[in-house]
DNA sequence: GCTATCACG
DNA sequence: ACGTACGTGATAGCC
């Protein structure tokens, strides 16, 4: 029997989207949302491989009212359009479906359920096997013996598809598919906003349909008195006769609906291959490229994985021919020797030259031969995290020169919300699908081979795996070189890479090889005092609340605090009451414990994140912390730090601040420690051109003081101590890119009151004012904003159906070039320290950045000069039109660098 | 793995 | 009527 196969687009569309949301978020490189688009494609192949149909239709809703509209004009009127996000992706699939010659059928005034009706009717009686997919129980009713309906359903995760035909309606509901017009018409439904019988739920709707077999004849029951209905129930059903009619009206599906479209029209039809072929490679959809073979097809060779075994491997023990550029992957294994600095080693070198890639895993005078090639300075460096292979290469003893390119912080500028695994990066910029590919040769994955049931793999099979995926990788960063910088040059960031993040590469490996010293007794000493502290908080906690408990458990303290002891409820969290410390601080005269919770919090966070938390980390063998610096991981270009984050080490606090004295020079050794002076204001101040703030900034005046000056029309010598730090809060706000409602938080004053407070500084600072405009508007006619050296950060929340997320990129648009802008300073400014330490052959090692601080550990016969030469890089770093600001500490631990 | 909290610029 | 300041990372508790 001939199988015919309708979709309702609209549902299975929305599934797919909501389905594929959250981080995973699918989005082409301009910030075009393709989730459900995907989601929707997946269904559909899944579905034509399972039925293997004859005929094929999908059905769309069209905008605008139906006949159910007219019958009711409450109908479906709590329904807000689709969010953005899903409606810029319906003309896609449906470009998709024109492609693949699959017809789509819309009407005005009907919407897709009708035409899915009417059309299972039509094939039913053509004497078709007829399935509906679609999202929606409603199409329930449709089901018959030769109509069944397919739907969706998530389990733990995975979709699965449920059928319905007759039997299983019957089952499931103990009614006949038709019965369950007459259901809904006594239950409604709240999504479609269809009224229905108040006080009468899905429950008993179904059990007075068994028993009555329809509204109709419910009604004449009632009427003529042979119910058994009592109550408030009889009254409910009694006075709303009309509603239950229109309801069913209303719930009832089309199956009448005048369509011209003719068996002939939904035959399923070959693709138009090379159209298909272009919407997927716009959509990345390479899997499906590869699997449906479409560029055979279309128009021959496209891509590495359609060149026939693709690249020539050999293994050989010399390093081939460079031509002075070194296109290379490093493969590494673990080695957990305490004294390393990262745990792994080089085992092998994959190298890409004219053509053709070598193989060379390690051997007697390996690391010789790395020696030779890695530290000549003539030969130029290509590769995949260089950072990384900097710490390897040193570890052996080698020391990485001319370094040219890394795949990572190129795609990283090309698009700072993404992901940088090479396989990402293969995917989004030579569409090669990795996985598929390595599966395509017979590689098998690590994770398989760890299998109970997967022994068998050999360690040769082991090393042709590793061989091949490594190969993979140089053959892909040789690619990568050449097509990431046609996209660099495309968005004019090619200065941005080559001048600013790719010598940033070297800096911050340095910093991690470096490390900084910490002295572990002085350390434990410190930690100690805290758990001693901490200890005796602890028993008076449990006695000033009367028990003993988890006080690193919110959920129980809250519990305490609110429940046992009564306290006012200052907010709530999703989970509960919040005990933040702006709850607590409100709470400090409702309660003695209050205070030494707050201590408490205090000494835990330093005991576990600092002391123990740090602990692990100190290199036994350098006794140094050589923490990791990344350089692709914020949207906005700057650094972070990792295992531990030493850009976050305590200083707000005296208590907190004290750690930092455990942060010491080696012997002989002295700590260069220089501040920018307000960087992000004055590159604020740049990029408004305003001319107040340009002002204060050219006259040296104290830029917080001004803007409390003009805020609180005061006379500049009479500002107050307070006035001054409310406008310093303004000052961040504005930065931060201001709401009323944050300031106030921030300040403990009214929403108001801090609308007043922005209201009037921006009518003074009218060019920072204009500034926002601007920025914002631009962002929102180009999807992207930009520091001044032209790093670019996308944002699609601007176009986000929700208010929230798009305030939230409002904000974004505003902060990331001022963010951003000051995070390229800083990278220009290292830059140029460490290469004039290197010209100047100087022994002095730069320890750490924090954004706009850099920590040099000086020799001391080195320290004036280069307290001079650090100065003079970062003051000018960049020309801006206000003077930039550096100041210079020095002193043997960290602590006294003030 | 997510949430709440808190450390930094 | 809603519920926010921007950018990070680590820890603990809880599911």
């Amino acid at each position: 029997m001939d199988k015919l196969i309708l979709i309702d687009g609209n549902s299975i569309m929305n599934r797919a989207f909501y389905g594929i949301m959250g981080s995973k978020m699918l989005m082409t490189k301009d910030g075009k949302y393709t989730n459900a688009v995907y989601g929707f494609l997946a269904i559909l192949f899944k579905i034509l491989e399972d039925i293997q149909p004859q005929y094929i239709a999908v059905a769309f809703d069209l905008k605008g009212p139906t006949a159910r509209h007219e019958m009711f004009e409450g109908y479906k009127a709590n329904r807000h359009g689709m969010p953005e996000e899903l409606a810029q992706q319906m003309p896609i699939i449906k470009d998709v479906l024109r492609a693949m010659n699959i017809d789509i059928i819309e009407k005005q005034g009907y919407e897709g359920d009708d035409i899915l009706g009417t059309l299972a009717k039509f094939g039913e009686k053509q004497g078709l096997e007829v399935t509906i997919l679609s999202g929606d129980r409603d199409t329930f009713q449709l089901a018959s013996d030769h109509i069944t309906i397919r739907i969706p359903r998530t389990k733990a995760g995975k979709t699965e598809t449920e059928d319905y035909n007759r039997a299983k309606v019957l089952e499931e509901y103990g009614l006949e598919p038709e019965q369950l017009i007459e259901v809904k018409a006594l239950q409604g439904d709240s999504s479609d906003n269809i009224p229905g019988v108040p006080g009468i739920g899905p429950k008993t709707a179904i059990s007075l349909i068994q028993k009555y077999g329809s509204v109709e004849l419910l009604y004449k029951k009632i009427e003529s008195g042979e119910d058994d209905l009592k109550g408030k129930q009889r009254e409910n059903i009694v006075n709303n006769k009309e509603m239950a009619e229109l309801s069913r009206k209303l719930g009832e599906i089309d199956t009448q609906v005048p369509i011209e479209d003719t068996l002939e029209d939904i035959k399923l039809e070959e693709w138009d291959k090379p159209k298909v072929l272009e919407l997927f490679e716009e959509l990345r959809l390479n899997r499906y490229i590869e699997r449906f073979n479409l560029r055979e097809n279309a128009f021959g060779a496209g891509s590495v994985l359609q060149q026939d075994s693709h690249f020539e491997i050999l293994e050989t023990s010399e390093i081939p021919k460079l031509n002075g550029k070194l296109y290379y992957y490093l493969e590494t294994t673990e080695n957990q020797d305490l004294g390393k600095i990262i745990k792994k080693e080089i085992s092998a070198i994959s190298i890409y030259s004219e053509n053709k890639i070598y193989y060379i895993t390690s051997h007697d005078g390996f690391e010789q031969k790395l020696k030779s090639i890695f530290e000549d300075d003539k030969i130029e460096k290509y590769g995949y995290d260089l950072a990384q292979d900097y710490i390897l290469l040193k570890q052996a003893g080698i020391t990485m020169k001319n370094i040219v390119y890394d795949a990572k912080v190129a795609a990283y500028i090309l698009n700072p919300t993404s992901k940088y695994t090479i396989d990402v990066i293969a995917r989004d910029y030579l569409e090669i699908d990795n996985a598929e590919y390595l599966q395509s040769q017979g590689v098998k994955e690590e994770a398989e081979q760890t299998s109970l049931f997967d022994m068998t793999t050999s360690s040769q099979e082991h090393y042709e795996s590793k061989k091949i995926e490594n190969c993979l990788y140089a053959e892909e960063i040789y690619k990568l070189a050449e097509t990431t910088m046609k996209k660099l040059e495309e968005i004019n960031a090619v200065d941005l890479f080559e001048n600013i993040d790719m010598p940033t590469v070297e800096v911050l490996a340095e910093m991690q090889w470096n490390g900084m010293y910490v002295d572990l007794e002085e350390l434990e000493a410190y930690g100690k005092e805290l758990k001693d502290r901490i200890e005796i908080l602890t028993t008076e906690i449990y006695e000033l609340c009367g028990e003993e408990f988890n006080i690193n458990s919110t959920k129980q303290l809250g519990e305490i605090l609110f429940e046992k002891l009564k306290l006012t409820i200052v907010k709530k969290t999703k989970s509960g009451y919040s005990t933040d410390v702006d709850v607590l601080e409100k709470l400090k005269d409702e309660h003695p414990v209050i205070e030494r919770l707050l201590e408490y919090r205090q000494l835990t966070k330093l005991n576990s994140t600092y002391v123990e938390g740090m602990k692990p980390y100190i290199n036994p063998k350098t006794k140094r912390i050589h923490s990791f610096f990344h350089q692709t991981i914020t949207a906005t270009g700057r650094i972070s730090s990792t295992e531990p984050n030493l850009q976050n080490i305590p200083t707000r606090f005296e208590l907190g601040k004290r750690l930092r004295k455990v942060f010491k020079t080696e012997e002989g050794k002295i700590y260069l420690d220089a501040d920018y002076s307000q960087i992000e204001l004055r590159v604020l101040a740049h990029i408004s051109n305003d001319e107040h703030m340009v002002e204060a900034f050219i006259n040296g005046e104290d830029i917080h003081k001004q803007a409390a000056s003009k805020v609180f029309n005061t006379p500049i010598d009479e500002v107050t101590k307070e006035q001054r730090s409310a406008a310093k809060a303004v000052n961040f706000g504005i930065v931060y890119g201001i709401s009323d409602f944050g300031l106030g938080e921030q300040l403990h004053i009214s929403r108001k009151k801090a609308k007043q407070y922005i209201d009037q500084y921006l009518e003074l600072y009218s060019g920072i004012k204009q500034f926002m405009t601007d920025v914002v508007e631009k962002a929102k006619e180009t999807g992207y904003v930009e520091t001044q050296f032209n790093r670019r950060r996308y944002i699609p929340e601007l176009k986000s159906s929700n208010y929230m997320v798009r305030q939230f990129g409002q904000r974004a648009a505003m902060n990331t070039p001022i963010q951003g802008t000051a995070a390229d300073i800083m990278k220009i400014a290292m830059k140029n320290v460490l290469k004039e330490l290197k010209t100047r052959n100087m022994k002095t090692k730069i320890v750490l950045q924090v954004h706009d601080e850099m920590l040099l550990e000086a020799t001391l016969d080195e320290v004036d000069e280069v307290k001079d030469l650090m100065q003079k890089c970062m003051e000018s770093a960049c020309k801006l039109n206000v003077p930039l600001i550096a100041e210079v500490s020095e002193a043997t631990n960290w602590y006294d660098c003030k």
